[in-house]
DNA sequence: GTCTATACGATGATAGAC
DNA sequence: GTCTATCATCGTATAGAC
């Protein structure tokens, strides 16, 4: 944290941290009282900066809604990338349920500002997650899913939209729990394991 | 609509239809672009008005979206009273699913404003929603419900929050495949019949 | 390069004229 | 009942301090 590293400044270190921070807290707020609701004055407010620091570091409010998604839907992505690389419905379900679980639990802040928020909708945000949702449709169902497969598929990933309702839950109790739930809404039976 | 009723002037028939008519046009904007996303100067253009004769009508921007959802409250409240009567679980939960189905089949557009907006949150629409939701999930698995249980059960309301991903569905074929999904979550097998 | 001060148009909201 | 006028706050933008 002392010796920066070579060719930048501890100047620069210490604006990419201030940046991490804003989006932190973001994040934070975002999830709590959703983006719209979020106010550039309240970010600034609990870090001690001003709005137009903000500013400088995000040339809009919408900038902080995409930075703050995107490690998530990168890390989606790539959940897919191993899950393409499996044979049959089984094997893709189980791979892509399993992986799905295990970043909701590692990352419930996340999923709260990312599952549902309108916002979303307005920025160029849901484009990209329509498009890792229809790649993972197509991965399990193929290009013509029938209706029923639709609703269940969406039914899964709606699934993410609980966890408001789930803090309580300790993490092994909520990974067993949308496990079994999203594999049933899959119809895929448990193993023998 | 030329004979008003007794006890009624025209003036305040009319003035009912302007307000009703308000709610129609919020209610549409709310579910099309999110509740804070819609300006009160958008209703008012869509209609004609200023934003001030809004503000004659409802108090609040606050008191359009309560308005707006309150009958779609008031009727699964009704759903629940008529669930409440039944003995057994699968009972319980057959004659649940099927009244919530018909109810989102038939109101697509509802569901879609009511669903998940985070403006929800914010007033105290949530904490009728929310005892609506805890009503519903006492009755299906009573006091002290398993965490399984509950996060099935979230699961099965979260499914609400798909339509906006299924409105080229025809109404039978969504139905059909609401209503299967649901009572799979619910570990409810199909019927003989 | 990083931030503060200040101002712009639009928003939700209120008060009072007609 | 509906309007005009006004207000604080919102996201955004620029000028300039350091």
């Amino acid at each position: 944290m002392a010796t920066p590293v070579r060719g930048r400044s501890s100047r620069a270190v210490q604006a990419e941290q201030t940046r991490q921070q804003i989006l932190d807290t973001a994040q934070r707020l975002f999830a709590d009282l959703g983006y719209d609701a979020t106010s550039l004055q309240m970010i600034a407010d609990e870090m001690g900066l001003t709005k137009a620091a903000v500013y400088y570091h995000f040339r809009a409010k919408s900038d902080l809604l995409h930075a703050a998604m995107i490690p998530g839907l990168e890390r989606i992505e790539i959940l897919l990338d191993t899950v393409a690389t499996l044979r049959g419905r089984r094997a893709r379900a189980e791979h892509l349920v399993n992986g799905l679980v295990e970043f909701l639990v590692d990352n419930r802040q996340y999923a709260v500002m990312a599952a549902n928020d309108p916002a979303a909708k307005r920025h160029n945000l849901d484009e990209e997650s329509e498009r890792l949702r229809l790649r993972a449709l197509t991965l399990l169902f193929g290009n013509t899913p029938t209706g029923a497969e639709r609703v269940a598929f969406y039914a899964v990933l709606s699934i993410v939209e609980t966890l408001p309702e789930l803090v309580d839950l300790p993490d092994d109790e909520l990974r067993d729990a949308l496990q079994t739930t999203m594999l049933r809404v899959l119809r895929v039976p448990p193993g023998v394991g």
